[in-house]
DNA sequence: ATCTATTTATAAGA
DNA sequence: TTCTTATAAATAGAT
């Protein structure tokens, strides 16, 4: 695959086989990766070049690959006097290996993949599991939009009342200047306090609207 | 490379999952001699399959890169060295047991529990996850259901042909044996032959609407 | 490193 | 599994 076709010898221009070593070495470790992931596999990989240096690549670690290669290979221990406790290890390890594995599968049906394989009979329980978790969901969610709804209210009726009152209190007041202008009005006939007294009395209606239209409004989001 | 690009994820349908193994196996391991061969490399590829089948390849001898291996990684705890194992494994199951932690979190939320402390947002994220699961579950069920439907009515196809030939059949026997009837009839008054021959052309009447019936029925489950 | 003409790998379909 | 074929990806050789 490239400009000519080669055949599988070794290279003799060293500088050729050192460039053709580094393309290919990254290479077969992004297939490696690639098959992994595509294919859910255990990989290992360890490459030392004609100079020494070492590259390599685990999917998982090349301790639990090269360990389970020996086992594999093997079914003794052949690492020689391991360690009860390391047997412990290992068997606590591939047994939670396991059930992350069971997990992950069930997980995926779950999630509606890796279908393929199941009965009309699986289908329907799993059918079922998921309007069971739809419906667990969906209430949840009602519950904390009500509340927030709730929660909206609550804080408008607060504001409303507090309005309300600060209404009253502005009623007063108003009356309070009138009788005061009633006493003192006719010395000053220039107009400069009704004026004031207008325009604060119009502030405060615009503004008394406000938290009536909030307690109605449906709370967004 | 390929009839169609895909994405590097795992391969959801298991039959794919298996055929794409084995082919990008066999290219990884071609790629590794080849890289051994053109480039004076000592290369060791150890794979398992999900499935637990070990394949391997060293260009020289997995033992010799396991251990050089070691030796360059200069780990003094090489497979020999107790505590350190006992270390790796124990972390290693630490680590798998995080794992099976977060996914089983995840899980029971997927399955409707463990609802509290999510937001709204997080809340109609599951949702959404949860009627993509569902309908993903529904449409294979429907499949399987179709499937069978369609193969019912195939078998009734195929019952109703091969009746319709046996009633072609028995007629033109009825025929023949009125025409045989006709020639040897006064012999015999007695109806013996008579009877018999309209009792199975009574029979072979009756069996007929059963493929018809079988076809035009709705198959159950 | 980067470019690209070619070869090779492989996804999809039988 | 194995074959075929269209297409994607890798890479040989050049710059």
């Amino acid at each position: 695959m490239g400009r000519g076709k080669i055949v599988i010898r070794r290279i003799d221009n060293s500088t050729s086989r050192q460039v053709t070593f580094s393309k290919r070495r990254n290479g077969l470790l992004k297939k490696a990766k690639e098959l992994a992931i595509l294919c859910d596999a255990e990989v290992g990989i360890i490459i030392f070049s004609s100079t020494g240096k070492l590259y390599d690549f685990a999917s998982t670690s090349m301790r639990s690959v090269i360990d389970r290669f020996n086992k594999s290979k093997e079914e003794s221990n052949q690492l020689g006097n391991a360690a009860s406790e390391i047997k412990f290890w290992q068997r606590e390890a591939a047994m939670l290996r396991q059930q992350l594995h069971n997990l992950q599968e069930s997980h995926r049906q779950i999630m509606g993949e890796e279908l393929s394989g199941l009965t009309v009979k699986e289908l329907r329980s799993l059918e079922n599991q998921l309007e069971i978790s739809l419906r667990g969901v969906r209430m949840k969610k009602d519950q904390l939009l009500t509340n927030e709804i709730q929660e909206l209210n609550r804080k408008g009726d607060i504001i409303q009342q507090e309005n309300e009152e600060l209404y009253k209190k502005v009623n007063l007041i108003c009356q309070e200047n009138m009788e005061l202008k009633k006493v003192y009005g006719t010395k000053h006939e220039n107009g400069i306090n009704r004026n004031s007294v207008f325009t604060v009395s119009l502030d405060i209606e615009d503004n008394l609207h406000v938290p009536v239209n909030l307690q109605l409004s449906q709370p967004q989001q």
